[in-house]
DNA sequence: TCAACACGTTTTCTCGAGATTTTTAATTTC
DNA sequence: GAAATTAAAAATCTCGAGAAAACGTGTTGA
């Protein structure tokens, strides 16, 4: 995830063939078909994704920016690990960041951000109510990260953008984990639409809360899966 | 810089030969030798840095990640431009994070971290000793940062220090343009040792604050710098 | 004078093959 | 039987050459 992507995530049409193996890899580690931990083997991989071995060399490269793929020097790549303890640190930097960023966004939002929240959250209801019956996850994911992603857009520090955005798609690896199983009953409209109502009103100290709230939720749901299995492995 | 790099910046002998490009690069462009801004010819820098083509490609694409080099599909890589709205931003982030950081630091330290602590602040001592007459700089910069580094040492957010290592560096650009020709007069000897002296004696409240004026302090002296320089122009 | 076009040059992007290193497996030795 | 040694196999790392795109220059036409 480069810091100078173009803002609101109207990701333009790769250009070359290691940005397309890059989204291809990205899209794979996150949603889990490439697995924790696991190998990365180029001579393997080019072929599956359909380029050159110093192709997939490169785009490993910049999958290493967004913490995605780790490597050890003469040892090859390897799909970035996943741990409980991970997520919990993502978790208190995202609310730190992402609190901060939302504050300075209330304050400095105007009307144009008003509207493109507004309907940033419409098309995020419209998807959750789809979502009921269809299996059709991939649209209400894309609308969740950018309602997120409007809801700090008036913050004007580049920087903050670019860590949240890279800690919300760590963010997002652990959450597809959780999300169909809910272990915590939730109802994660109500949250976007509390969470909408208050920056509206410019209630950044509500906002912030809720938000808090919001993400942490995402960790617990999580942590009570790991617990889950840990007892059922217990009991095997 | 990878997230899973070796703690304490005990940097291990590069392994591979896109290691080794990646640090002469990123040395390169961090200490100005390449231009804020410069076009990055692979055919032209593969024979300054004695590396074959695809072998530069993965080092710039690896720089990507610390956000000192930009690529624009289908035209090249570039050095990452500069500007006193960036280093503004990245000085409030950094404040912002590095503060939290160390308050982190402080509350969870032990006596080891303490010691190490003392440790850094001497071998920063000696160099700016020695640093008074000769122009080996780069020892001082190491020191420099190695003493940042311990600071925040005892925090347990590895994304914490992650991303504060990347603004460190960033930081780093505009500080070598502005610490020989000091606008502003100060004693950084005495702020580090100000700072020292609270983290030992758990004043976490002091150190943000010493910690807050050591890094605006930095930027301040940029800005003055660039207003010189404005003003020169507008003379001549 | 300016804009649009075409051509040649430069640079980027991409691939396959060869040299090192790591990993695996079998063999030997205590 | 277990540890150490050795050799084969696999994977990584590296390079140079060819295809595609961008850039600069000079020409043509209104």
């Amino acid at each position: 995830m480069n810091i100078s992507a173009p803002a609101e995530g109207l990701a333009a049409e790769p250009k070359t063939l290691v940005e397309s193996a890059y989204r291809a890899l990205r899209r794979d580690i996150i949603e889990g078909r490439l697995a924790p931990g696991e190998k990365l083997r180029v001579e393997h991989l080019k072929d599956n994704y359909g380029v050159g071995a110093g192709t997939l060399r490169e785009a490993l490269s910049l999958l290493i920016s967004d913490a995605l793929v780790v490597s050890q020097g003469q040892r090859g790549f390897r799909v970035a690990p996943v741990s409980l303890e991970d997520f919990e640190d993502i978790t208190q930097t995202r609310v730190m960041l992402e609190c901060d960023a939302l504050r300075q966004s209330i304050a400095m939002g105007d009307d144009a951000w008003e509207a493109s929240l507004l309907a940033a959250f419409h098309r995020l209801a419209k998807a959750e109510e789809k979502r009921i019956g269809s299996e059709d996850r991939e649209e209400w994911e894309e609308r969740n990260r950018i309602f997120h992603e409007v809801l700090i857009a008036a913050c004007p520090s580049r920087w903050l953008k670019h860590f949240l955005s890279i800690l919300y798609q760590q963010a997002e690896r652990y959450r597809r984990m959780s999300l169909y199983l809910q272990p915590i009953p939730r109802d994660i409209h109500v949250e976007h639409e509390a969470l909408l109502h208050a920056a509206m009103n410019r209630d950044a100290d509500k906002a912030a809360d809720i938000l808090s709230e919001h993400i942490r939720l995402t960790f617990r749901s999580v942590q009570a899966i790991q617990a889950d299995q840990q007892s059922d492995k217990r009991q095997a």
